[in-house]
DNA sequence: TCACGTCATAACGACAGCGTGATACTACAT
DNA sequence: ATGTAGTATCACGCTGTCGTTATGACGTGA
């Protein structure tokens, strides 16, 4: 994680973040991801480490299980705030637009 | 900007950022841009073009000029939260580390 | 009209990241 | 020991996007 726009591209990818929301209510392990969001083991896999090595999520093995959970869910904060802006940002452009026509 | 990922897109980018940062204090025409960040003219361009699409920033046009100013400043909100998450997260990795050492 | 400064776009090569299929690794039960 | 379920990783093809160079388009002043 070197730069903000490191930190940002975390977040920009719709798998990943289905799979952060995945984990909104509690702690799962893979399985459980991978049976909730409908993706493959392998990607549901990657998308966690990067989470992980993001810090944005914790691993924890329990016995053949790995669990992963949200470290600080105020990263849900940033999610509902960008969502805000985004359609902020819509409805200014469709301002723009009808000023024009 | 169909998701929010894409919306997330926007910022996950160096350049961008920069250039954004750029037009923090004011309306700044493309050449100005190009002066105070020493990228190229047409990746200028290119960043402030993907920003207006995102509808982050306006585009206005002014003689042979074109100007170019952040519509909404809360958008800086949303990078000072997303770089305190970010410390964050990197304070609790060194946490982890240490516990494992 | 012509030249110039400003900005936008096209075409291109380079590279990173995504998703998949196959395979390795691990813990546990039989 | 062997098998099995759960998880991680590898190798690969593919697409998207970044940055550059070159060129096009527009407004302005001579």
């Amino acid at each position: 994680m070197e730069s903000l726009a490191d930190y940002f591209k975390v977040f920009s990818e719709p798998n990943r973040l289905t799979v952060l929301e995945t984990l909104r209510p509690g702690p799962l392990n893979v399985t459980a991801v991978v049976e909730k969001t409908g993706l493959s083991q392998a990607l549901v896999s990657k998308h966690l480490k990067l989470l992980t090595i993001a810090g944005v999520v914790r691993r924890r093995p329990e016995g053949s299980l790995v669990f992963y959970e949200v470290i600080d869910k105020s990263v849900f904060q940033l999610l509902v705030q960008a969502r805000k802006l985004m359609l902020a940002s819509r409805r200014q452009q469709l301002d723009a637009l009808a000023a024009i026509l």
